[in-house]
DNA sequence: CGCTAAGTTTACGTTTACGTCAACGTGAGT
DNA sequence: ACTCACGTTGACGTAAACGTAAACTTAGCG
């Protein structure tokens, strides 16, 4: 069984992130974690949403962007309405990603180049050094 | 042969960003447009600058970050010690567009999940619709 | 019991990336 | 000459995402 709670700067030490960014998010409601007297006390779920809300930090989404997102995975409500707004959601986010995928194969196809014209660049210059200058 | 300068708003409006964004780049360093009197002009080379920062910026880059990894395109400093350097920088920043990659698999697959649990919900109620009540 | 480490709230500061006026110049058209 | 779109330079404002400092509590330890 894996630890029930966790205190905040276990998860701030395991995300390398600081105590002050955890309790930030909590400010703007992103989590809930209990409290034990005043100390609060993570959950692995809470822990969860926080991996998730640095995940989507690494590819440029606001904070409000991940909650959203992460929101789409309790579907507590399940009506007919908001299933279809969701699924219009799912759809737009998709959409994003597809294109953030897209701009960094385009960047990496450019690093590749970069760097191939850096070794060459080093190769030319060891074999200046190890071959006679001409004239 | 395709144009051979642009105007700000021409820029601005291709891609989908107010003139002021494109003034900002100027303040931060970014571009050098010509002039024509007062008035700028950007040449084939400044359109492209600019839509790569834009491209950066899509997958959470700053600003500086996108200057930084553009420059890598430009060797026209040959000495061995700054091509080391660079080709350390290239390491890195392909190592943090390859997590973010991964990222970008993890949340597309989280998606796909969504989606089906969505659909799935709707032909339940499609059926509930379609077929009689029990009752 | 006093110290230290870790935790807490409150509040103001900072950086990035622009938005939003204001006030003015400039060239084309009527 | 007048208008009008388009362009220009400041200067100030703002939202997001924390950083930093102050002042306090609480738990464990020798």
């Amino acid at each position: 069984m894996p630890k029930q709670t966790y205190t905040i700067s276990e998860l701030a030490h395991e995300f390398g992130v600081t105590t002050r960014t955890i309790r930030f998010y909590e400010e703007k409601g992103l989590v809930r974690p209990l409290r034990e007297g005043q100390k609060r006390l993570y959950t692995p779920a809470d822990r969860v949403r926080i991996k998730l809300i640095l995940r989507g930090k690494r590819i440029g989404m606001t904070l409000q962007d991940s909650v959203e997102l992460i929101d789409m995975y309790e579907p507590q409500r399940n009506n007919t309405r908001q299933l279809h707004s969701l699924i219009s959601m799912v759809t737009k986010r998709r959409a994003t990603l597809l294109q953030q995928k897209k701009d960094i194969d385009d960047m990496l196809a450019g690093l590749e180049e970069v760097q191939e014209l850096c070794e060459k660049a080093l190769g030319k210059r060891r074999n200046k050094i190890a071959t006679p200058q001409r004239k």
